[in-house]
DNA sequence: GTTTATGCAAAGCATTTGCATAACA
DNA sequence: TGTTATGCAAATGCTTTGCATAAAC
């Protein structure tokens, strides 16, 4: 499907990219944008980690780490719950759920508009709907 | 909602619950399904290995893990993915999805049926459909 | 007597923390 | 200079592993 996350292609794309959502662009968060925005959409944070030592610009873990927090903070990133045990960030800003390819690992992206879930009011009591997470699971 | 899990009130009857998914009930097994299937539904690998240290019947963690394994292939239970680093263990063995308070942290289950789901075929490609899993995320 | 299950302690892995240093405005 | 960001190394938490011992059939 399409992407709603801005493609960059060099260092003064990230910066700007950066900015223009209200963060300083530093060496470490231009090279993990770098990384992050270029790259297939999801990503577990450790890997994320190994890519960017294994980059020329070395990064410790702890600002990894914190960056991708401040990241989703500021509108650049989605974290997941895919029931893995590392944290998995996403690209792809809009809304959208799963497709979970159980054989390969495999993560794919389904629009909104794909599937249609119906949530009776009576279900929800006072509380408020946040978000719906939907991951069709498939095989073969 | 109604659980679907089989309650134990006794250690008779969970010895009998375990024979009859093929288990050899060991007082090791016996005394994890006391613990499982009479608490409440959702609980942590190393939650559970504490509760039942806790309790008079010591036991150590690789039996608790190896166990959950096995009840989970003997289908005593479901595995979670609900996006915690942890493993979460159900004893809902209906299909069902998810209502997951954020606020709290607290799971509740919801039958199949409250929840419509339409997956248009196009999606499935040649792939089977195993599953999907739907959480409501609320607050307040 | 073999197979099966358990225990122990250590290793593994992702993440988090605390605090000192460095960069930035 | 004062704030903000980074680095390091150790700690944390959960899970996994390897192998020796014990229990079950």
């Amino acid at each position: 499907m399409e992407l709603e996350s801005v493609p960059i292609s060099n260092v003064d794309e990230a910066a700007a990219l950066l900015r223009a959502h209200g963060i300083t662009p530093t060496r470490q968060r231009v090279a993990i944008s770098a990384i992050l925005f270029t790259c297939r959409q999801h990503m577990e944070a450790s890997e994320l980690f190994r890519r960017v030592q294994a980059s020329d610009t070395s990064i410790s873990r702890s600002t990894v780490y914190n960056t991708l927090e401040l990241f989703v903070e500021k509108g650049l990133l989605q974290e997941l719950n895919l029931g893995d045990r590392s944290r998995i960030y996403d690209t792809n800003l809009a809304p959208h759920h799963h497709l979970y390819h159980v054989d390969s690992g495999k993560i794919e992206d389904l629009d909104v508009s794909q599937i249609k879930v119906k949530v009776p009011d009576e279900i929800l009591g006072k509380s408020g709907l946040v978000g719906v997470d939907v991951t069709l699971r498939v095989a073969g």
